[in-house]
Order: C-alpha cells, then sequence, then structure tokens
DNA sequence: TTTAGATTGTGAATGATGTAACATTTCCGT
DNA sequence: ACGGAAATGTTACATCATTCACAATCTAAA
C-alpha cells in the first residue's frame, strides 16, 4: 500500500512472481550473483525489461556486477509479502480443483488453500492434499479469514457462487469458468479461461508469422 | 493467412473466442440482434473496444440497429476456421491434464485432442473424456498429424519433452508447468503458471486500490 | 414520409508496454 | 593503484492498446 509500489505498471507486477520464483532457484543451487542477462535466458524476458522491472524498486543491483542474489531474494521476499500468507478457498473440487489442491502451493509462496467446498456428498470431509473438503452449503460458516476464492466449479454455478462470496466480504476470485462474472468493483476478478487459451494459442498458429517471433506469455 | 487478417492485434485475437461463445450463447437463446453495449456487460469489455475489435473485419453491423447475431455467429465461425479442427495432444494426465479430456472441447471449438500421453503404466490403455492414453515412450509413434501439445507434466520433464516435441514438427505448445521452456522460433508457446496467477492476484489486492477498478483479463 | 432515437465505425487523444542505446559506475586482474 | 571489461539504470523512442467523442447512418413508429 505504500506509495512506491502504487506506481509499478501492472505488467511487472505480474512478472514479479515469475522472478521471484526463479531467484529462488538460483539460490537453492549456490549461486551467489546474477546478471540480467542470464535470468533473461531463464525466464523468457528481455533482458531490458527485467532492469527496468527492478528499477522500480529502486537500484537493486550494482552497475559492471549485476545483482547479488541473496540480496534480491530477500528483497522480492519482502516485497511479496511473503511472509504474512493470504488465505484461499478452493470451491469446486472436480479434476481442475483437485489439481490445485495437489500443487504445492506452500512451498515460495504467500498464499495458502485453507478449505475447499464441493456440492457432491461423496467428497465431504476428506482431505485433499492436506486441505479439508466442506459441503458447499457451509460456505458461509467457514469463510471468515480468507480473502480469495479459486472457482473451479461447473460454468452455470458461478454467478450464484460469486454472489455469495460477494457477500461474505471476499477480496479476490480467480475465475477458471468460462462464465464471466458480474460483481462489485470492489472485488478483484482475474479471469483464465481454458478453453479461450487454446483457442486463441490455433488462431495466432493459423494467422501469425510462426518465425522470428519470440514466444509469449499469456 | 489472407491479407486482411494478418493486420489484427494480437490483444483483439485473444478476444474472439470469448465474442464467439458469448454469440453462440445469444444465438442458442434465440436473440436475434445485439448491441456492443449489450455485449460489454456480458463478456466484461469495454464496448468501444468491442467496435474496434469488430472493425478490423469490416463492417459487420449496423449504424442505428446493432449487429444481427446470425450473421455475427456465422461470420465468427468461418473466421475462427471453426470447420477445419486442428488436433491437439495432451502430455501428462495428472489432475490437470484429466480436467483437460474431461472438458467438453469438441462443442463450440476448433480443436480437438486426439490423443494423450503419461508415464505412468497404471492409466495405459484407458480413455478419459473419450481420448485414448498412450504411453510417453511411444510419442513419436502416435503424435503424427497433431499441431499442439498441452503440457501438463511434472516441472522437470518439461524440457525434455518439449525438445522431443519440436523434433516430432510441434506447431504450438501450451505450457502449464512453471518452468519455461527453450524451443526454436519456428515454434509457438504459450504459458500458463498457475501459482503465478495466484501470486499476480495476491500482489494487486494487495499493493493496488481496490474501488473503481475493471476487472481483468488474465 | 418524416422525425426522433439508437448505435455503429473511426479519427484523435491518451495510456501502457517494450526495447535500443549508452553514459555511468563498479569490479577485478595485473 | 589502474585500466579495461562488464553490466546497471535510465532516457528516448517505437509500438501497441484502450477509450473518448461524434458524424454518419440506420430503424421504427407515427
Amino acid at each position: 500500500m505504500d506509495i512506491e509500489n502504487a506506481k509499478i505498471p501492472q505488467a511487472t507486477a505480474k512478472r514479479l512472481p515469475l522472478y521471484y520464483r526463479f531467484i529462488n532457484n538460483l539460490h537453492s543451487q549456490g549461486k551467489m550473483r546474477v546478471s540480467s542477462k542470464e535470468l533473461s535466458e531463464a525466464v523468457k524476458v528481455d533482458s531490458a525489461t527485467i532492469r527496468r522491472d527492478f528499477s522500480y524498486f529502486g537500484a537493486l543491483g550494482k552497475k559492471g556486477y549485476g545483482y547479488n542474489v541473496e540480496y534480491l531474494l530477500s528483497f522480492f521476499r519482502k516485497t511479496l509479502d511473503q511472509d504474512e500468507t493470504t488465505n484461499v478457498a478452493l470451491i469446486g473440487v472436480g479434476n481442475l480443483g483437485t489439481a490445485f489442491l495437489n500443487y504445492n502451493f506452500t512451498k515460495n509462496n504467500n498464499t495458502k488453500i485453507q478449505i475447499a467446498f464441493d456440492a457432491s456428498d461423496d467428497r465431504i470431509g476428506d482431505t485433499v492434499g492436506g486441505v479439508p473438503i466442506k459441503h458447499i452449503d457451509e460456505l458461509e460458516e467457514y469463510i471468515d479469514g480468507i480473502s480469495v476464492a479459486i472457482l473451479t466449479v461447473p460454468a452455470q454455478a458461478a454467478q450464484g457462487i460469486a454472489d455469495r462470496l460477494v457477500k461474505a466480504n471476499i477480496s479476490g476470485v480467480l475465475n477458471f469458468t468460462p462464465a464471466r462474472i458480474t460483481v462489485p468493483s470492489s472485488v478483484r476478478v482475474h479471469h483464465i479461461d481454458l478453453a479461450v487459451e487454446l483457442q486463441a494459442l490455433v488462431y495466432f498458429l493459423k494467422h501469425y508469422p510462426l518465425d522470428g517471433e519470440l514466444e509469449d506469455e499469456l
């Protein structure tokens, strides 16, 4: 919330978690220093872009030397609020939901899936990836202290559940359903539409020159 | 490949599948006409942006009237090469891979997952969502006629499999692993990194004003 | 047929992002 | 201690994308 961070471009903010993970890798490999050029090859982002991104946070590197891995790491840890974890709920324990629960989010991350909900009676009471599953009817009872929801339910259910999440004071939603949900402007929604991603890739392949293009961020 | 399509901005191209799906919805609801304003509310994209996007394809609408749903639909069907399906392979039938296989991609889409591969012996020979599963060792035998691969394998395996896919003449890869794979510039790669998406959402929540912002595309 | 109302398509303004290029500074071997 | 090599931080530019605002045009109803 400080003034400095308020000015960081969204495109940069989206790359921060990526940088963080690779810096973390370097650190566990015992590497002491890294240049923007090396980092560029690893994360597939132009080195000038990396330097620009880092510069929003001040002078993190040293000219002629590069960046100190340890320092970068501790800086990113602090900046990405690594220590203060955000509590997440997952709604819809289907295939996609299960994938998320099994994904090891606690490692190197500032987020933790605390609880999951599902409509099918079979799964209630189980834990998947260490996360307990409750019935969706009990959403309001258990959602206290949760600020972000991952929505992996069938498309028809999306808006209804979104409404309940809003009432329960959620701050952000990661929406994996094809439905575009409507929420108050105080709630942030990111849409990730798997079918659209695949179709867009196919469209690019058919209509854009294949050669000399760098691969894209999503 | 025609000259007209070559000039369409990438940002627009990414929205086309989204438009297509919603126009399809309208059509099955029996709606005859639609304005950019209505469409805007449904897909959460500014109405001027929608009009601009459509205008790259010529004058699809009529002033004072809006767009004819039937006409729009047939136009998008043609433009997105709805009739000529792209064959897709899925590598890695874990939770995330299974989610993809069960997702109904044949409905309203120009893509079809023809075959899946996995390293675990248990699943070989099964079909999931109508898609047969082969062993990853047999990749090269079965990949003929496949132009796109969905990569849902563990991160360590990603680069090795990418190399094999490139040798097998793949055109595009949808990479769901955290690894950033290296491929020749003739191959298009889109990265979708679930952990990064979640972290980025959390970062935005903590550092950007909550109110008055429109929700984001991913 | 005329008119009021609606909505497109687009020129122009604005904003956001990416990248080339280089002066500046630091490192490090001799 | 010095000079060359290296790599940052940033200025300037180029590109891409979004949005405003409105003339042009159409519909539909009286």
